[in-house]
DNA sequence: CCGCCGAGCTAATACGTATTAGCATCTATG
DNA sequence: CATAGATGCTAATACGTATTAGCTCGGCGG
């Protein structure tokens, strides 16, 4: 209690040893370089001292002295360790983590991101963003002014989802939506449906522009392929106007969407999908609860979440070993919500 | 990409105020002590220039001279992001990432600590513990030496769980077992129970010690208190030993062991808690399934976890505010698995 | 005119590491 | 024997901040 014992630094190994601190420093970091060279008895001897004394360098002044880490920052934009158990960003985390380990490297969940214009901000006061080597970036909508800033400061980063460039092309692990919602509707054009439509969430985020870009290039051979917004009216209103246009099936951007929509049609008296046949395009972003097995895709997300790892580490040392912009495919999923149109019924 | 820009220090804006570094130290740090005085127009123009370059302090030179980080390591025995939904784990980190923010902390996540001999250790060969300001240590057991250690590092950290002394007094954040048991054990004798087993799990920790001590206690007026481990046998010997020797409630510390007597005993015909009462000591560690309502305690884990921090922040500035050392009450959870021993049958 | 004081600032240093230029010492070579 | 080169190490410095001793300048009392 009387007194904090001083911790043991490189100096003190260096006394002990008989050799100067710079020696100790060049025997931890195991420098064999044409250019430096310590006689293997020297090297023995600072390494029985560092195991006597337990030693172990002081990351902050290692980081300080412009060297790595071996720290990930993790910005999420919502509370990383959720309520809702079956959170959407749970699984990018679980993948986080698990890399994170396997690269021996910490995770610096920087949760103190003050909340300005009702969005948590990376850049403030005093972030601790240099503390990490670089940061991974969670959350539906990124700021395209910090990452503009990230760029130009050079900073480390990765964001997980597609993101446009920002004063440079911005590293990322996405899901390409494009492809799966493509490949669903040429799965509806192949039942026979000719009449599709989008409902969208009305946002502007990537994730949201490269599921409608997908739909729209499958579309094409379709008769009809129109889009609206599910943020318009209520569910009963959304499926009065599906069925006024003749739509047979319907590609829902937002999973809970879907959900409302299936349980207003049927409150219709219709059937899901003999009258209309409903896909939804993502897993819940919220906890909905619902026993339909709807007809859509798998997010890789923890796959996401181990790549965005391995792209930053390839950000961080400079070696840009592989890509660093990658788009994982998306698993579809068969389930019971996409049937045939029925031919006996020209709802035109 | 040409040249890596170099970041804004104190200098910088030290030489466009027409100041000196220390003087951009000093109004940062809103220095306003009798020792050192600043006027406020200087004031002023270092502020602006300070707004207009957006200049945060390096977190890391910060720490290195001996500041404070804002932030709070926690290490955990186990992956922090947990496969298992239902996890044991996951409130404690929900408290504790609820009250960082509120504090301004950031977390650092020590998941990269490597395994040796069958457990993580905190300390390795680069452990980033230094880098935090203290730390927050999460598992069901932890290594006495490393406790140790830590005291004698004078390192600020904070158990969750309580522990015995490490050579020094263990601040801690755990739940009152043995008063919960105790009102447990109490409840049955009401009830009449007059025959009373504890299974244990044959651990030393410390949380099964103090439920152990809870149950003994309270026990003294029974006519049988005994005591059995639950790893002597399976589900079924258990039953046997509890049937032969007359008991007519059961203490269970491990929830899944609970789970696997109740469903043994129905097996046997038996009924819970007609022929034999169960009562559960804590909160499952691993998801079990079931659809019985244990009467039992429910451990504060969240709140938990919000104190620790607050006792960390407490050990940290060493104002000690607060006890170091807390135990929070459980909740007693009123199940279905307690009721009134049947008088007609003697089963002794 | 001297000494003193307070106000307002700066110079210097510490924190613990990584890096680099360069100093001895020794060996080989002409 | 002078010199060149290799070998093994150290002194010095940088990283960016916080802290403290102390400097300057003006005013004021004696």
């Amino acid at each position: 209690m009387s007194t904090p014992p001083r911790r043991v630094t490189q100096r003190d190994i260096a006394r002990m040893a008989g050799v100067s601190q710079a020696t100790v420093s060049l025997v931890l970091n195991n420098r064999t370089d044409a250019e430096v060279r310590i006689a293997p008895e020297t090297r023995d001897r600072v390494l029985r001292v560092i195991a006597e004394t337990g030693y172990a360098a002081d990351p902050v002044a290692r980081r300080l002295a412009s060297r790595f880490n071996r720290i990930i920052g993790v910005f999420t934009y919502e509370p990383a360790f959720p309520s809702g158990s079956r959170d959407f960003f749970h699984p990018f985390l679980l993948g986080i983590e698990e890399y994170a380990e396997r690269f021996g490297c910490d995770l610096l969940l920087l949760t103190s991101a003050p909340v300005v214009d009702g969005r948590r901000r990376i850049f403030h006061q005093d972030n601790r963003l240099r503390l990490a080597d670089g940061c991974i970036l969670l959350g539906r909508e990124i700021d395209g002014a910090e990452l503009h800033r990230l760029n130009r400061d050079g900073y480390p980063y990765v964001a997980v989802g597609r993101r446009d460039d920002a004063g440079g092309p911005v590293p990322y692990v996405g899901a390409d939506y494009a492809s799966a919602v493509a490949r669903l509707v040429e799965g509806a054009l192949r039942r026979g449906h000719r009449r599709l439509t989008y409902v969208s969430m009305g946002t502007t985020a990537e994730s949201s522009e490269d599921r409608l870009h997908g739909f729209r290039a499958a579309a094409t051979t379709a008769e009809s392929a129109g889009q609206m917004s599910a943020l318009a009216g209520d569910a009963d209103t959304t499926i009065d106007t599906l069925l006024a246009d003749g739509t047979t099936v319907v590609f829902v951007e937002d999973f809970a969407t879907a959900v409302a929509l299936e349980s207003a049609a049927r409150r219709r008296g219709l059937t899901v999908p003999g009258d209309l046949s409903i896909v939804t395009l993502g897993d819940p972003t919220v906890p909905v609860p619902t026993d339909i097995a709807f007809t859509g895709f798998r997010i890789p997300r923890e796959e996401m979440g181990r790549q965005s790892v391995e792209v930053l580490t390839g950000v961080i040392d400079g070696s840009a070993a592989g890509l660093q912009q990658r788009l994982l495919a998306c698993e579809l999923v068969e389930g019971i919500t996409l049937g045939t149109p029925d031919p006996a019924v020209d709802r035109r």
